[in-house]
DNA sequence: GGGCAGGCTTGACGTGGCTCAAGCATCGGC
DNA sequence: GCCGATGCTTGAGCCACGTCAAGCCTGCCC
């Protein structure tokens, strides 16, 4: 991971939230930024912290995770390259209500609260396009937890499964495979499940021929049928 | 409830969304705003609708739910009187992905996505203030899902009737009355329950001699004992 | 290549919360 | 003042999912 001669306006340009940015002002953003690496199971930011700043991962996996008193812990989003979290924190003036944490080596790209705020006052789109983003992941959250009251664990897998899938052609019987970012047991937690149950949902789903597993990866022998699976009465 | 000579203006100004703002500004966004009434049960806008505006309830209550394929039924959110709702899919150009339903006789602000844009624009202050709204909301969001994954359906039903308690003070002993702002039923959605079982937590509350339950009155007995309530092993 | 650690699976068992089906109270309408 | 609708409670039984405790791979390090 050389970050030696990484060109950071450039890399801001990419990100959907600062297209369309003269070159003046990725320079001001870049001014704004820093770049950072974390290792492995190293943490962001704990609950408690003050939030100065949204952060973007470049390379590498996060994840945003809540503890419970007796010390159990629910993921809550994992965040690969190209996203960005805890946006929404930098506008209530309150202290970050998660914890993030590094899950392999990760290159962190951290944007000052200060320089968003700026930008914002400068240039009407981009809080546009700032309150666009939140919105999304509002949306997204909003789905998770109808997922979670309406929908079973065998159901949340396959909807995690097949989550990137549009359904709308005909080619169902092309197989995919889709690769894990992550451990099981974080992604289990992520869908609200045990690692025990979740590796039962996945050999349930096996001996169902609609997937096969081979460690991380998991190729999907047919969406369609997965899609529309149910479990024998 | 009288809607004839209703001040619009000043009750925008009134609004957390809205303050600060000046005459000339208020009457803008008077001008993009409807009051509309709904009768009990009455829809306010469904999934799939296209989103043009998002709305505030002034008098009444509003139910925010999604339905499963199997018609299952989840409160994801109920707001009262003061609060805004929808903000946040105004700007994701996509249909509503919620159901809202008037639960009583309920006055409903309607402001125009097109204002509230115009206002953006021209104020980055306000483009703040929308910021922090649906920021907040997100914050929300991600609690409950925390609740769902980390407490027991007792505990959520305990976090609900302290939710406004601020536990700093040593005001243990004094009784407090929560009201229950709709049917036992709808609460219990919202803390994704059965009504079934929402009514046994009651009464395990009741016997434990932490709560009296009086049709929808709820009187706190010991806010104290009850934050700290771990059923007998 | 041996051994240990982390990640995953497997089995046996337990349980929180859901379902189904009655019963009961309250209230508004005629 | 009765009558149905609506909302709530209660009991009995059940199941999806969790817990606990071994066991088993697969690297990886010496």
């Amino acid at each position: 991971m050389d970050v030696g001669n990484f060109d950071l306006p450039r890399y801001l340009s990419v990100l959907p939230l600062f297209t369309d940015m003269s070159g003046a002002e990725l320079q001001r953003l870049a001014a704004g930024c820093q770049l950072r690496r974390f290792g492995r199971d190293e943490m962001v930011f704990r609950v408690g912290q003050p939030c100065q700043e949204f952060h973007v991962t470049v390379i590498g996996q996060v994840k945003l995770f809540a503890i419970s008193p007796s010390g159990q812990e629910k993921v809550i989003e994992l965040v690969g390259p190209g996203n960005s979290f805890a946006e929404a924190l930098m506008f209530t003036n309150r202290p970050y209500i998660i914890n993030a944490q590094a899950l392999t080596e990760t290159l962190l790209l951290t944007v000052s609260k200060a320089v968003v705020l700026t930008e914002i006052g400068q240039d009407p789109r981009f809080a546009l396009r700032m309150l666009a983003g939140i919105s999304r992941r509002l949306h997204g959250l909003v789905q998770d937890v109808e997922g979670y009251a309406l929908r079973s664990g065998l159901q949340r897998v396959i909807g995690y499964l097949l989550r990137d899938q549009d359904m709308a052609d005909g080619g169902r019987s092309e197989t995919i495979t889709v690769s894990l970012p992550v451990s099981k047991a974080t992604i289990a937690s992520r869908l609200s499940l045990t690692p025990e149950y979740f590796s039962r949902v996945l050999h349930e789903l096996e001996s169902a021929e609609l997937i096969e597993v081979d460690r991380r990866d998991i190729r999907i022998l047919d969406s369609k049928r997965l899609a529309a699976y149910q479990p024998r009465a």
